[in-house]
RNA sequence: CGCGGGGUGGAGCAGUCCGGUAGCUCGUUGGGCUCAUAACCCAAAGGUCGCAGGUUCAAAUCCUGCCCCCGCAACCA
């Protein structure tokens, strides 16, 4: 049997799960479920990276135990996929022994082979903080960006890999495997990337200790992405299952967004061959969505929860739409009208309909058995329908096997549209009327029972749920892609009661929205399926966690608010949205900095009374200190509109 | 010359590599049907394919120049 190896990327328990996690992991089990489908043997990792003195101080900072505060993230990523209906077989935490043994394993044979020397890291440290801040990241270039105070120059030891010796051996694999990288247009940054030059790679730290130390020199940890990306090869059995690592290394697939494209292919492959071990088969770029145009980010509060999305449509819902609407490789917008409209469109009058009406046809007509399949059908119609049958299934397992399932699902919808034709042009509710037509009834009911058997089929790992229950409706079994044609259905089969797959959302978005801005409702009471689609509950259940996101007053009273008047203001150069303002603040004058030049121009803003947060820490833009930040109304996507009042109001004034 | 993506009927997109009748989804309008989740089916309206040159029998597609939009970067304090 073929294998198949397949890892999403581990992920940084510095944060929480989020959509682009969700995607990743959903668009790795829809391979892994079409490989398994096909008949191979697969092997479909995922799993979290713990270490690192960001997790370190996160866990500081929650005020529990570094190994506490790891689980309980671990916890979550494994809680959303378990309700995201992945089918992982394997769940790594890099703090796991296996994985700390497998490690410190390659760390030896790659400094046993000469690729690791000893010498200085240099950087900037903030003694606070106790880190290292790129030198990018610094404020004014000698302060540090989280606490403000002065950085210093400061060198540790540090283990160095030499990625330097590896530009042309890289260059060579992506040269003879121009697959090794897709699409294409990252594998033309990683060629302009490497063809630039490599400098070797500080892989240790002396400065933390979270991390896998190094062996034989205890005083030292393993630094990020060579711990990290070793996980693939622990979980295929590295060191010590031999032929468990030759039946599933090298890996066929290593999943990622775009952003770390470059250290699976490049660091790892070379990595990889220091150790004298086989590089990967392929590394796929997935894009980003876009929230309304811009990248999610947690600091613009337009973070899409997945786990909101699955309570009110279903996970199916959420795995159609984001499979169908991102090319892979391509970036997306999450908006949701769209969602939206996809989930009515195709889920609800495409999908759920044409599975509804002709399951209720042979309910009604037929006895809630298939009929037999009889030869009463014509050459063009019924011909014409099981040859467009054939050619999606073989298209569609195509795409698939190239992981593009948005092409693959399209092909399955077209099939849909052209059945519902069918059932049209046939009207077998005329033919039901009249008992000489039984023959050509039961033909046409039989080859859209057939149909629908098809379709469960193709959508399986897109949909695995809604495949489930399609065929539960139909009274069939799960079956394999290996010999998927028209006409095995078995006539006589009993069909189950028929029920709606996906009711229609008749909510405006608006609602909609609402609706996610309150808390999730509570788990559905007991037995409702996961697949189920939750009909979303109007208006219900407020709050039992309600004050988790919410402020005392005492909070709130620390940011001083005051009005303020703007004495003068310009344009900073150079700046798209960018004017320096200064003000009056009643007892001193200001300057600062506001994001506001696309919806005033410096001269409307002179002698205008503000309102500003006072006592906000200065910080510097585009080289100007500002001092303090002017609040306006800042729609997505929209300009900004200044706050203001309605009556004259003396500069100084308290805000509250 | 910072890096990258993009400009195709009202909206969102495919097509561009390998020139040859401009396509899909949603929306709009009219009709049909009643099996179906007011779903489905048919038809129609609607496009100077950002602009200007060039190559060609023929350009959305190839070449040159320009304009505009959007990310990222170092500007949302």
């Amino acid at each position: 049997m073929p294998r198949f190896y397949i890892t999403t990327p581990i992920y940084y328990i510095n944060a929480e799960p989020h959509l682009g996690h969700a995607y990743t992991t959903m668009v790795a089990d829809a391979i892994a479920r079409s490989r398994r489908l096909m008949g191979e043997d697969v092997f479909f990792l995922t799993g979290t990276d713990e270490h690192g003195q960001k997790v370190e101080r996160a866990a500081q900072k929650a005020g529990v135990e570094t190994k506490a505060f790891a689980d309980r993230i671990a916890d979550k990523y494994r809680t959303l996929f378990r309700s995201l209906n992945i089918s992982n077989d394997d769940f790594i935490r890099t703090t796991e022994p296996r994985h700390i043994r497998a490690a410190q394993d390659i760390w030896r044979r790659v400094r046993d082979r000469g690729y690791l020397y000893k010498s200085e890291y240099e950087g900037w440290y903030c003694t606070v903080d106790e880190l290292f801040v790129p030198e990018a990241q610094l404020v004014d270039g000698t302060k540090c960006p989280t606490c403000g105070n002065p950085v210093e120059r400061l060198r540790e030891q540090s283990y160095f890999f030499q990625l330097s010796k590896f530009q042309e051996p890289l260059l060579e694999l992506y040269r003879t495997h121009p697959e090794f990288i897709t699409p294409e247009i990252r594998r033309n940054e990683m060629i302009a990337f490497v063809s630039a030059g490599l400098r070797d790679l500080s892989v240790s730290r002396t400065s933390f200790k979270w991390g896998i130390p190094v062996p034989d020199d205890p005083a030292h940890v393993m630094y990020v992405w060579f711990d990290a990306l070793t996980n693939y090869l622990t979980a295929a059995g590295f060191p010590d299952d031999e032929s468990r690592l030759r039946r599933y290394w090298p890996a066929d697939v290593h999943l990622m967004g775009k952003e770390i494209v470059r250290q699976h292919a490049v660091y790892w492959p070379a990595f990889l061959m220091a150790a004298g071990l086989e590089v990967p088969k392929r590394v796929i770029g997935h894009g980003w969505w876009l929230m309304n145009e811009a990248k999610m980010s947690k600091s613009l509060g337009n973070v899409v929860q997945p786990q909101g999305y699955v309570d009110r449509f279903g996970v199916d819902a959420l795995r159609y739409f984001v499979m169908r609407e991102m090319v892979v490789g391509q970036d997306a917008s999450f908006a949701d009208e769209t969602f939206l409209t996809r989930y009515n469109s195709d889920l609800a009058n495409d999908l759920g309909n044409v599975v509804s009406r002709v399951t209720t046809m042979v309910h009604r007509y037929c006895g809630g058995m298939v009929p037999p399949r009889g030869d009463a059908g014509d050459a063009g119609l019924d011909a014409d329908l099981i040859r467009t049958t054939r050619e999606t299934i073989a298209r569609a397992l195509e795409q698939a096997r190239l992981f593009d399932f948005s092409t693959a699902l399209r092909e399955v919808w077209g099939l849909i549209s052209v059945l519902n034709k069918y059932v049209v042009t046939r009207e077998p509710w005329s033919l039901a009327r009249n008992a000489d037509s039984r023959a050509l009834l039961d033909t046409t009911l039989y080859n859209a029972a057939d149909v629908l058997r098809i379709i469960a089929a193709l959508i399986d790992p897109v949909m695995p749920s809604t495949s489930a229950r399609v065929r539960a409706m139909l009274g069939v079994a799960d079956e394999s892609w290996a010999d998927l044609r028209p006409g095995t259905l078995e006539s006589g089969t009993a069909l189950g009661p028929t029920e709606p797959l996906f009711p229609r959302m008749e909510h405006t978005v608006d609602e909609l929205r609402k609706m996610a801005d309150s808390p999730a409702p509570a788990p559905s009471p007991s037995a409702a399926a996961p697949s189920s689609p939750v009909p979303a509950p109007p208006a219900a259940a407020p709050a039992p966690s309600a004050a988790e996101g919410k402020i005392t007053i005492d909070d709130f009273m620390k940011v001083d608010l005051r009005v303020a008047k703007v004495l003068a203001a310009e344009k900073v150069p150079n700046s798209r949205k960018l004017v320096k303002l200064s003000i009056d603040v009643g007892t001193e004058q200001r300057t600062l900095v506001a994001g506001i030049a696309e919806a005033y121009e410096p001269e409307q803003l002179v002698g205008r009374t503000i309102v500003m947060v006072f006592n906000l820490k200065p910080a510097k833009l585009m080289g100007i200190e500002s001092n303090g930040m002017v609040l306006a109304a800042s729609p997505d996507g929209g300009k900004p509109t200044l706050v203001g009042f309605e009556a004259e109001v003396p500069p100084g004034t308290r805000v509250r």
